[in-house]
DNA sequence: TAAAATCGATTACAGTTGTAAACTATAAAT
DNA sequence: ATTTATAGTTTACAACTGTAATCGATTTTA
């Protein structure tokens, strides 16, 4: 069964790239690489870092009377649900172009255009030939139009 | 000059998502779609209409003493801030990858496939050799590695 | 024309988020 | 053994969000 992924704000984001980057981390040493890129006070860190832990984010080991901190969940699961976010807004047709969209406005490397190109490739096998909206009326104009248009 | 895009809540952008639909609105219109997709009292629909007329985000015609509502900014917009939002938390050098990610999650439709593969091409002209990582140390493994794999 | 319905505006209020100081307990330094 | 520094916890507080009731003006209806 799935778990319940938490919520995480953007400053929290924040806190989580360390400790993802670093694995093992102290406090201080998530708050000076947030002194540094966000010019945070340590308490302003703290904050987050308590606010992560209570939420199963982060997990303690007690050190004396510090903490080593470390992920409670991983980077690829929390990205995946902000990936997931981005499609809550729109019609499941409009999806695609919104990927297309993504590529045309996003620098890419020619090894970046080589995964993709495999990606698209595997995902050549399972594509469908019409996709369902998912849109209510007055959100979308797929039904009104006999659904044969959503890409607006 | 690029305008101010004004950030765009979960709810609001609900209510943006009707107005774009359908045009021209009233506030009943839009209520009467939410009250359904929702289960929003007419009250809360109001509460949001206001606050994105507030924010310039939809203009009004006053007709006696109602409004049409209409759309201030454009979907196209407003789907541009939310995509760019996608990768304010990731390394430059991994959004090639998490593009990937999106398409090996996604449904696709043979027409997007195509659509993929056309922006693909396109893409490839500009493609570089080498992303420049955009973070901070202590973020990404990047700069530890020395710039050699970011993709985690 | 008086009553009822409706619309937009104002007010409410709890929870979340960003930002941080103050407090408390312990560890390090003198 | 004190003083000092430091780590974690508690408290603070304003802005933003979600959710909605109430109020005041006006329009429709009886």
């Amino acid at each position: 069964m799935p778990e319940e992924k938490p919520e995480i704000t953007d400053s929290e984001w924040e806190v989580m790239r360390v400790v993802w980057t670093l694995k093992e981390v102290t406090s201080k040493e998530i708050s000076s690489v947030l002194q540094e890129k966000k010019e945070w006070k340590p308490a302003t860190t703290k904050t987050f870092i308590g606010r992560l832990v209570k939420k199963g984010m982060l997990t303690t080991e007690k050190i004396g009377n510090r903490f080593i901190y470390r992920a409670g969940v991983s980077e690829e699961d929390s990205l995946k649900t902000l990936k997931s976010g981005l499609f809550t807004h729109i019609c499941s047709r409009a999806v695609g172009k919104t990927i297309a969209d993504l590529i045309e406005e996003a620098t890419l490397s020619h090894d970046d255009i080589s995964l993709l190109e495999a990606a698209l490739k595997k995902k050549k096998q399972d594509a469908v030939d019409d996709i369902a909206c998912n849109c209510v009326p007055g959100q979308c104009t797929c039904k009104k139009d006999h659904g044969m248009n959503c890409q607006h």
